[in-house]
RNA sequence: GUGGGCGUAGUUCAGUUGGUAGAGCCCUGGAUUGUGAUUCCAGUUGUCGUGGGUUCGAGUCCCAUCGUCCACCCCA
């Protein structure tokens, strides 16, 4: 025997037992994302390095370490999305969709990112994700977090998630408040760790969010964004709140929350857990008004989130008692004998012609009947429909219900179709 | 990239101071020659992650390597 090959590191078969829940949850994201007015959008998977660089930020670590970049036959750099908005506000604005008009728009879809894996992060990794263009007021904002919380609550979800905002202000307040954070944690140069002293460099903001003890202390000190905000960010957080307010959607305040791709700005949120390890974000997201014109568009108000699908799906089967139900066969065929395999094909696929919703599995491969009732079973069939010579003989089906207590009935064809009918029509 | 835990049947795991590799579940068949989910009986399943070393003898001890999980960094 040869070799097993193996998948590759971090990037994860999704097996039927685990499929049923991505399932849901989509079925459950499709209905809301038009429920809301939002229309999918698929870009590709794999674009110019060059858009990433430019959107994402050139000193990011998902830029300098993490992105699967190759080099195309031609001699071009691509690279393997590391997130879905760059590639979306590419096609946005070379498909001219936000040319003087507004869009809602969703996309999944999966993302690569070259990181040692652990719980709910996977180099192979699925976000779902939200883009409003077009509008600049804190309506939109409070319109996506709404999204959000009606979806949990439709997952059952109704609690261990937290909302957290904050508001980055524009970018001049921003650069101003940089300046003076700076300015400060430099001061306590000798207090700062390795990893802190490391982020003044790339971005000092995050050194407010940092993990470390050491750090809180001197955290706590440190100049506070709001008081920094400008005018305009400050009115606009505002806003936000009270439409949450107004809408029953507890949120706390977090001035430490600081995002890592360059282009946010003003609001920014994220749905938090204490249940997932490490990994505490299921969602995030927020306004990146400035990277539309970053990437050759005219200026543009921007505002998005993205969920990642394997941190939901794994909190969910932490919160729900049961796996949502899988769609199991309204009928499973048995079949006896050679008369009865040599029909059966064509008996089966008759039926299917005749009522398009039914499922239907055939039994293949022949068998005991015994066994062939056991996979019945198996399968989760409501019914079990036998096929034997006698029935053959007698040109009628046996048809067993063995989700309840029913008598076994021998059924004609006409009667079997009105029987599958009812049982069509009676689920939900 | 850094640190720690773990690799034994399809799966969950046991395996004594080093002495011929086991159990539950699953699967297959039978008890019932055409009736599942309960019960009883029988049966199949292995490069003990891989390579090397110590030893009369290694699943067990040592070294290396790969895989996996968790954490750091970073992020959804």
């Amino acid at each position: 025997m040869s070799q097993k090959i193996q998948a590759i590191r971090g990037m994860n078969d999704i097996l039927p037992e685990q499929s049923i829940w991505w399932q849901w949850v989509e079925e459950n994201i499709i209905a809301l994302a038009s429920a809301y007015g939002y229309q999918e959008i698929r870009p590709p998977v794999v674009e110019k390095t060059e858009l990433f660089k430019r959107s994402i930020g050139e000193v990011t670590d998902i830029v300098e370490k993490e992105m699967y970049t190759f080099e195309d036959r031609n001699g071009d750099s691509l690279t393997l999305r590391p997130e879905g908005t760059a590639g979306c506000v590419r096609a946005v604005l070379e498909g001219g969709l936000i040319h003087n008009q507004s869009q809602r728009l969703w996309y999944r879809g999966p993302m690569f990112r070259h990181e040692r894996p652990q719980q709910g992060r996977y180099r192979q990794f699925y976000q779902l994700g939200m883009e409003a263009f077009g509008f600049a007021g804190p309506d939109i904002d409070a319109e996506l977090i709404l999204i959000t919380a009606n979806l949990w609550q439709r997952l059952g979800l109704t609690s261990g998630v937290t909302l957290q905002l904050n508001s980055l202000g524009d970018p001049e307040s921003r650069a101003r408040y940089r300046e003076q954070l700076v300015a400060y944690y430099q001061s306590h140069h000798a207090a700062l760790d390795d990893d802190s002293r490391r982020r003044l460099e790339s971005n000092p903001l995050r050194i407010l969010d940092s993990k470390n003890r050491q750090m809180v202390e001197i955290n706590r000190n440190a100049p506070q964004f709001f008081d920094h905000l400008d005018h305009g960010s400050r009115e606009h957080f505002d806003q936000l709140c009270r439409h949450l307010e107004r809408c029953g959607i507890a949120y706390e305040i977090n001035p430490r929350l600081v995002r890592g791709l360059d282009y946010y700005s003003k609001t920014v949120f994220e749905w938090v857990t204490d249940r997932l390890g490490a990994q505490g974000t299921i969602c995030a997201g927020g306004r990146y008004d400035g990277l539309i014109p970053q990437l050759g568009g005219r200026e543009s108000a921007a505002v998005g989130f993205a969920l990642g699908m394997e941190r939901l799906i794994l909190l969910l089967q932490q919160t729900e008692e049961a796996p949502p139900l899988a769609r199991s066969p309204h009928a499973y065929l048995l079949l006896l004998g050679d008369a009865a395999q040599q029909q059966g094909v064509a008996i089966a696929e008759k039926l299917r012609q005749q009522l398009p919703r039914l499922r239907l599995t055939l039994h293949c491969g022949g068998g005991s009947l015994k066994s062939q009732f056991k996979q019945a079973d198996r399968r989760g069939a409501e019914v079990a429909l036998i096929l034997g010579d006698d029935e053959v003989a007698s040109a009628t089906i046996g048809f067993k219900p063995l989700r309840e207590r029913r008598e076994q009935q021998q059924l004609t064809m006409s009667q079997l179709h009105s029987q599958l009918q009812q049982l069509i029509e009676g689920e939900k």
